[in-house]
DNA sequence: CGTCTACATTACGTTAACGTCAAGTTTCTG
DNA sequence: CAGAAACTTGACGTTAACGTAATGTAGACG
């Protein structure tokens, strides 16, 4: 194991995507596999990045959502400008994504409450008519 | 305000969405306006109902997500039993929201990371080197 | 050498979530 | 009462994110 470079074979047992998807991702400029002839292998560089892809998805990101955010992390080493520019637009993806935390616990309280209602019902007996839930 | 009813462009007004979604969202059972003749007129019910929608989207759930959530709010007020059931939807829902609240929770931390990375870059004068990100 | 396997490219198909006309009502307004 | 406004129902178009062939090649193996 510690392969520096995985085929894309490898790459699909691995992370349980497709060749389809990796190459998809390729001209979607998310990944940048090397290449020795045809073949595509996949660095180390490669791998962090979708492990971040995958993640950023199962949590509902589009793929270019993820590319933004997956450009913050990109060697802006020139001027320091770049590099506080950068700066800034991590930190206004940050607020966008605390709000969308935000957003989750409002339905994740929301879904609590429904809970309760349920709860309810199952416990009182068999009562006058529980009043109604709110949709 | 505070009316009972609303038409459809009253409702596109409020809630900054064009007249085909709220129409696109009947045919697809998430919401249930009544009919005055040809037009139709929302309640209450389909206002509550479209606030989760939208919070629900700007989460990332899909409106087939969307429209499981609100079915547990449905009136199962038949057996216990569907009760019952309904209950145990919701708890598995519940299971699969604070999953995604994880992982969201770990993005955030990714992001954190190099938003400390980009300000040591900023805070260290010129420095020797800094070490690359890890992407 | 022939065949298999693992890869490649090209291209058309699919689903979700609407947008965008087109064409016909119904309702308001001067 | 005429025209505009606001609504209706189709029906086709669009984008994202791949799936699914179809076809071709480069290397490994018996």
């Amino acid at each position: 194991m510690d392969e520096t470079h995985m085929t894309i074979g490898r790459m699909c047992e691995t992370f349980g995507v497709s060749a389809r998807t990796l190459r998809f991702y390729e001209t979607k400029k998310l990944l940048f596999p090397i290449r020795q002839g045809q073949k595509r292998l996949f660095t180390k560089r490669d791998r962090a990045r979708l492990k971040l892809i995958l993640k950023g998805k199962r949590f509902g990101f589009s793929l270019e959502e993820i590319r933004q955010l997956l450009d913050l992390y990109k060697s802006d080493q020139d001027p320091q400008i770049q590099i506080k520019q950068a700066h800034e637009r991590a930190e206004r993806q940050l607020k966008a994504l605390e709000a969308k935390k935000q957003e989750l616990d409002e339905i994740i309280e929301d879904l609590r409450s429904q809970l309760a209602w349920g709860k309810n019902l199952l416990s009182t007996r068999p009562p006058f008519k529980a009043n109604h839930p709110p949709f």
